[in-house]
DNA sequence: CGGCGATATGCAAATAGTTGCATATTTATA
DNA sequence: TATAAATATGCAACTATTTGCATATCGCCG
């Protein structure tokens, strides 16, 4: 139950719309937590019922007007309260995993392909990452140091990409 | 929508009851996929309504009669559909994330606990999955190399842990 | 001019996963 | 000798997430 919580941190950060919210979370934030906007909309409606965020309309021509949330004194409280909390390790789901288990069971060239297209978005998001690593190591000491834990989760999605891209490369090796 | 395949690719390899999965959810494939016995239940409830299992009783004074699951044809056929078509990659999804990215918000004290408590946590894991190497390694060649595949999902079991560890320690490096 | 992508929000339905409860025995442990 | 853990299965209710659809405008490209 952490999209709540994800949403609540970014809104305290700068409010926004929905749709905001979505680019961000498609950005470096997307990096340890992610949603479509039909989830975050969703979200954001409960989090208005339960008086946690609330909003201004932005008024737009032709468009559907903006709703710019922001945190709530009453949101804010929550968002400390689970912050204090604990929670478990996520644990590892993904599906080439299980059919790299079951690699005999496959056809030897389909999983070739899946393992290489998968290495192909790894290495593609490693090199985001680095690029969004450069822009962060090119700013100002004060600014570097602001943005420090940011920084350490965009470092966590840099090792994250690089392990499985090492790992990749060495299932690659083991299928002629 | 991978748990049914998990089970599938489970059953394949040795047919067994909802609590024998379980077992082997929590033991080696639950470091890339794990589920509650409510779910594999649930699953299994559902896999048999669709025809792709099928099981026998055995009998068992006392306890409740096992059901031993084994793959029908049409399972094993759906199984092989879904390892030829394609997946996206999962993406990180770890509350401690948020936490660290919202490290100025928190509880000093209280995220420097949560931050030690899962250093601790990814370092017993590790040592398990190594234990679990340990012993892969020592077994015969051939057998070595029947297994290969699913020791690869080991590895990179290694490698998550690891690299957990090693940030962890670095996000720790930071707090005073 | 026609289609596509970006902007902006949302409903409805289905599927997936979690939490809490229930039952009943055997075997190990304190 | 009580109590916990392991064995074995399952229902019910809830929460979270995905998928598909709907609407409407602007600006760009061919």
């Amino acid at each position: 139950m952490s999209l709540k919580h994800a949403i609540l941190v970014l809104l305290e950060k700068e409010p926004g719309s929905g749709y905001d919210l979505v680019q961000r979370f498609n950005q470096g934030i997307g990096n340890f937590w992610n949603a479509s906007h039909q989830q975050v909309y969703q979200q954001l409606k409960k989090l208005h019922a339960d008086l946690e965020v609330e909003y201004d309309l932005a008024p737009q021509s032709g468009k559907p007007d903006r709703k710019v949330y922001r945190i709530t004194s009453s949101g804010l409280q929550e968002l400390k309260r689970w912050l204090a909390a604990s929670n478990e390790p996520a644990v590892v789901r993904d599906a080439l995993l299980i059919k790299v288990f079951a690699a005999d069971l496959a056809d030897q060239s389909s999983l070739r392909d899946e393992i290489d297209r998968h290495r192909q978005l790894h290495a593609d998001k490693l090199a985001a990452h680095l690029a969004a690593e450069e822009k962060y190591l090119q700013q100002p000491a004060a600014r570097q140091k602001a943005m420090r834990m940011p920084y350490m989760t965009l470092r966590l999605g840099i090792r994250y990409e690089r392990q499985w891209l090492e790992w990749l490369e060495e299932v690659q090796a083991l299928f002629p």
